[in-house]
Order: structure tokens, then C-alpha cells, then sequence
DNA sequence: CTGTTAGCGCTTTCAT
DNA sequence: ATGAAAGCGCTAACAG
């Protein structure tokens, strides 16, 4: 139609030079006329390049949080098949600075053309942020952003508003002058993750404008130790029995739910982060009354579609990715399935 | 691999017969041995065939439930557009009984390839499903599905378990005790939309097995007149002041924000359906509680997709396919954005 | 019953 | 600076 063969129109749709500006305008004048829009999947049967992909996130068990981001991610793989990608994870353990420190080095060993960081420990994660930098990788972030650094994007909820949610559901569901705890789980040192750290101002945010800041409690536990926590929680509830609402920031609502189960508390309202196995379980039970999800899967799956669509065409998408916040409930559980749903969100 | 050549794959493929068992079975073998999946987008570019496929759905103003369901339609069409699909659409006036008649009396005369369906009248949408069956012509349904017939697939909520949510998130958010009105949109006769009346039934359901359902009031309105609604929605407030909730189980939830901005109410809790741009501004005003979103994008993309792979491949789906059933409240509901996300369920 | 051929949209290589 | 040709996975038409 512009009067050019096929080689200058690709020459045009990537930029690689050497066109004359007459060719180039009366290409780009069809280009729009048609509507032109290039098909990654017809791209790929033709495209001769490699691409080495590594995720460096923690390792998660069956039915746990990061598992969903890493199906996500192999769900973008497969829909790409006809591209060569070869994608590597780096797990680190969550709880274990050094872990995560080794992980991120074998990431920049295994020189790879893009990274998916799945960050926990923020200082570890600007040194790995840099080190992409300095070597023009190009990196995304899901589950939540690391502030001073530049991914091309990242995949997370506004965790401040999951926070202030949080606060609105549990208030909205108990009765007025209503005692709340929140419970934290603890890791390493001081060290708490990127992610609690956020949901944590956004909580205290809504019972700060609504001046109920004296009617939370804080309770710190740990993961790692969990017949302390039977202890803990067993005298905090004893020495509390006001409380009428609790929220734990992270995944760990069932812990929570156990002990209740385990003591038959069942007036009290209980709302946690993630649909993990053991959650979902729990609102089943009734134990658990909410938990927010962050579509984890979609998480990865935009991710990782992000990064080949930026190396095979250099389409940029904006940086900041807030994911929907579902709110789960024992009535739409059953139709929740985020693993039969995956989302393209840049056709 | 096989041995054969690739003439003799693609019968296999198709099933297009006069192939040989040994050909079938070395062919079959090397298949599962690659994990063969065949790439619709590359079959497309190939493919000779032109299809025509008509949605028979309402119509609906800009930034209500049938819009959403009609652009993801558009945006699976827009997905394959390497393959030549021709979608037409025969919108009816979801409240006359005519306009439906002659809507899908149009889809019959324009003899397409698949139909989707949006029902509102069920007697009419059981004849249409009929004829359709005669003739041969695969349909699916989206937002409800209609007893009786054998559509290829269907794609709602499950309308019963929705109203079911919605008793539980408006008794969950009054104090015990509370009265509720259940609003009811009547049109045409005594013909209720198919959807109202399943919600209806899960909403009930749930007073009844928590023995509460002597606490439930229901009120008709009408949606065609809204200037008696206003002086009819007065009246009730007034002879009913215990009212601590109400829920409209259709999209008309507006309409009783409306009264609360004018009457300065805001002690009553209100829940509805449906994301429509009217509700979201009252979400954002303080007036409804909750939304209840069936993902109408999600349905409508789903269809066109099911056809599609059905018309191409004859790929089967299962018949049932229930929608996540999303809530939304004020806080969640800038992340939502239905629209930027298209989902894939059968890759 | 099967192979051959051409061609879809796209990219790359090589020659000019 | 450009075109021609080959080839990716896939389907269709034709010849045997």
C-alpha cells in the first residue's frame, strides 16, 4: 500500500534505521490509516532471538501466596511458547536475609536479559535494583514496589489502601466502640516486610480520621515459633476479652482462625490478607470473615507479559500497576478460581 | 516426526477423515509427546473461513451493565482479528416485550454462524433458543442463563448465591435486629427480569435459614416512572422509620441514593448490583455500601471467545461457567477498573 | 488415504 | 536505503 516491500515496513515498526524519511512517513500514514496493529503471537513464530528471564522471589509452598505469582508467570510463558524464553527463579527464603542475599547475586550471575523481583527486604532489593541498572537490565516488581529505584513497571495493590480496607471492613462489621487488635507477624530483627509496613499506615490511617486510634491493640508474633504463639495469643485473648475485631495485616489470619477453632471463640470478627489454601479453609469454616486478595496470578502473568513485549517490541506500559483488591467472603469464595483467570490488560 | 507430512497432521487435527489408524495413532503419539496445543492466532492467518456471529442483548446507555458485557465482546473480536468475524448486534428495549419479539425474529433472518444471547424475557428467549436449536446454530448465554434449553455454554454470576451475599452484607453491616426493605424494579406485567428473580430467591433464602425473614419488607417501584417512584420511596420512609437496610436487587441502587442525598439520610445502609457509572458515583458519595459486580466485560469476552474456538476447532467448553462475583465498596473500588482487564480462561 | 504446494502476517538475511 | 527470498506454524486446494 506504500508502495515499499515488506523488509522496510518491519524496518519502520522497529526502528532499525536506515529508512529515508519518505519511505518512513508514507509507511507510518498507512500504519494509521489501517489501524495497524502488530500481533506479538505472528511476531514470535518468525523472531529468531532468545530471551533468559530470571524471578528472584521467595519460595513458597503449595497453596501459599508466591505460588500463585510464580503460575501467573508460567501461564505468560506458555501463552508465549512460540517465543524462546527460558525463565529461571532464584527462590530465597523469606525469613532469611542471607538467603535473600545469595539469591539476588545468582541473579545477576545468570545474566539475564530481564528480572521479576518479588521483593521482601527493602535495602537488599535497592542493591539488586542498582546492580540491574548499572547493567541496563530491565526489571519489574510484583507484589509491591520498592520506592528509589526504577523498575519499567510494577504489579501490586495500593497496600495502603488494602490497610485503610481493612479498617472500613472490620469496623463496618462489629459493633460500635468495638476493641481491635492487629496482630503482626515479625521476621528477622526489626526487619518488617515492605508489605506490612504499607497496609499498616493505610489501617491506622481510618481509625485515625475516625478517631478510634485508642480502640487498637498491637500484638507482635512470630512465624517462625508457632507453640510461643498458641501461648501469646491463649494470654492476650485472657487478659482482652473486650476484643471484638481482629485484623492481621499478612497471610496469617489462620492462625488466628486455629486458635479460635481450637478455644471456640466465635464472636469475634477476623479478617486477613490473601487467599491461601489455609485461608480459604478457614472462611469456610467460618473462622476467618474476610480476606483481601491481590490476584497474585495476575500479578505474575502481567509481569512477565510486560517484560517479553518490552524486549520484543520495546513497548513501554506505564510504571504504576495497582491490582484490583477483592474482598473474599465465605458467599463468593467458591466463584473466586483467580487460577482459571488471567488478564491481559496490554492487548 | 511422525513420518507423515504436515497435509496429514492437520486432518488428524480437524478430524477431517480418510486418514489411516497408523497414521492417526503415530501422529496422535508424537502430539502428546510435545504436548501439541494448537495457536488459534496462527491458525487464524490461515484459516479461509468467514463467520457471522449476532448478539441479541438490550440496549444500554453508555456506562450501564450492558455496555460492559458489549466491549468485551468487541475487545475478543478485536483480539482475533486475524480471522474474519463479522458481529452484528440486535439490541432490544430490555422492557418491552415487542422490541424483544422483533429482535430476535432479526437474528433468525440474518442466519449466523453462533448467536449470543442476552435474556431478560424468558418465554421469548426459550423460542429463540428453539429455533436456534432447529437450525442448528450454536448459542451461548451471558449474565443468566435460561432453564430448558441447550446453549453451548453459559456465562453469568450465580444470581442465586448473589442475592444470598447480599442478605449476608446487609445484615452484616446493620446492628442485630434491624429491619431491611428489599427494593424490587418491576417492568412489563407481572414479568420480573429472570436474574431478579433468582437473586430474589438466594436473598430470601438466607433470612429464612438465619429466621429473620419477618424483618424483611419489600416494596416494588417502577423503573419507567420515576417521578411516582420518589413520592412512592417518601411515603415508605415515612410510615417506616426503623428501616436500618435496604438492597435493590438490580442496578437501580441509584435511584434510592438519590432519595438519601435529597433527604439527607445516611443512616441506612444501602447494597446493589451492578457497577453501572451512576452506582459508582454514589459508592463514591457515600450512599451505597456495596456493589455487587458480576463482570459483565469478563461474560461478554468470554462468549465471543467460546464461539470462536468452537467455530475454528469445535473446541467444547463446559456448559457451566460461573463469574467471580466481585464486591465493591468505596474503597476498593478505584483499583477496579473492569475495563482494563480482559480475561482468559480456555487458552 | 496422502503428499505437495501456496500463502497467511511477520522477521531476518543477503544482495544490491 | 531498499527489495527479494526464505522460513516460522498453520490451513486449504489440488493431485494423485
Amino acid at each position: 500500500m506504500a508502495g515499499v516491500s515488506p523488509g522496510t515496513v518491519d524496518r519502520v515498526l522497529h526502528n532499525r534505521g536506515d529508512v529515508s524519511q519518505a519511505s518512513k512517513d508514507a509507511i507510518a500514514l498507512v500504519l494509521s490509516k489501517v489501524n495497524y496493529h502488530p500481533n506479538i503471537h505472528l511476531s514470535a513464530i518468525s523472531l529468531k532471538k532468545k530471551f533468559k528471564i530470571v524471578v528472584a522471589m521467595p519460595k513458597s509452598y503449595k497453596g501459599e501466596y508466591w505460588g500463585g505469582a510464580r503460575s501467573g508467570i508460567l501461564k505468560a510463558v506458555e501463552e508465549y511458547r512460540n517465543i524462546d524464553i527460558t525463565c529461571k527463579f532464584c527462590y530465597y527464603n523469606q525469613f532469611s536475609l542471607d538467603s535473600c542475599r545469595t539469591s539476588f547475586e545468582n541473579v545477576i550471575q545468570l545474566n539475564p536479559d530481564a528480572v521479576i523481583i518479588g521483593p521482601t527486604f527493602k535495602d537488599e532489593t535497592i542493591v539488586l535494583a542498582n546492580r540491574l541498572k548499572d547493567n541496563n537490565i530491565p526489571f519489574v516488581y510484583i507484589d509491591s514496589m520498592v520506592e528509589g529505584t526504577a523498575p519499567l513497571a510494577f504489579f501490586s495493590t495500593n497496600l495502603f489502601s488494602c490497610g485503610y480496607l481493612m479498617a472500613k471492613l472490620i469496623t463496618s462489621i462489629t459493633p460500635p466502640d468495638s476493641e481491635y487488635v492487629l496482630f503482626q507477624a515479625i521476621r528477622v530483627g526489626d526487619e518488617s516486610a515492605n508489605t506490612t509496613i504499607l497496609r499498616k499506615a493505610g489501617f491506622m490511617s481510618y481509625f485515625e480520621e475516625h478517631q478510634m486510634s485508642d480502640r487498637v491493640h498491637r500484638v507482635s508474633f512470630s512465624v517462625l515459633e508457632p507453640d510461643r504463639n498458641e501461648t501469646l495469643i491463649g494470654e492476650y485473648f485472657e487478659n482482652n476479652p473486650t476484643i471484638r475485631g481482629i485484623v492481621v495485616l499478612n497471610s496469617r489470619g489462620y492462625v488466628i482462625a486455629n486458635y479460635f477453632k481450637k478455644h471456640h471463640i466465635d464472636r469475634v470478627k477476623l479478617i486477613c490478607s490473601d487467599l491461601t489454601e489455609k485461608n480459604e479453609h478457614e472462611i469456610k469454616n467460618g473462622f476467618i470473615d474476610f480476606v483481601l486478595c491481590q490476584r497474585p496470578e495476575m500479578q505474575g502473568f502481567c509481569a512477565m507479559k510486560v517484560l517479553v513485549q518490552y524486549l520484543t517490541f520495546g513497548t513501554v506500559v506505564k510504571m504504576e500497576n495497582f491490582m484490583p483488591l477483592d474482598i473474599i467472603t465465605r458467599e463468593n469464595l467458591d466463584y473466586y478460581n483467580e487460577t482459571s483467570d488471567t488478564v491481559v490488560p496490554f492487548s
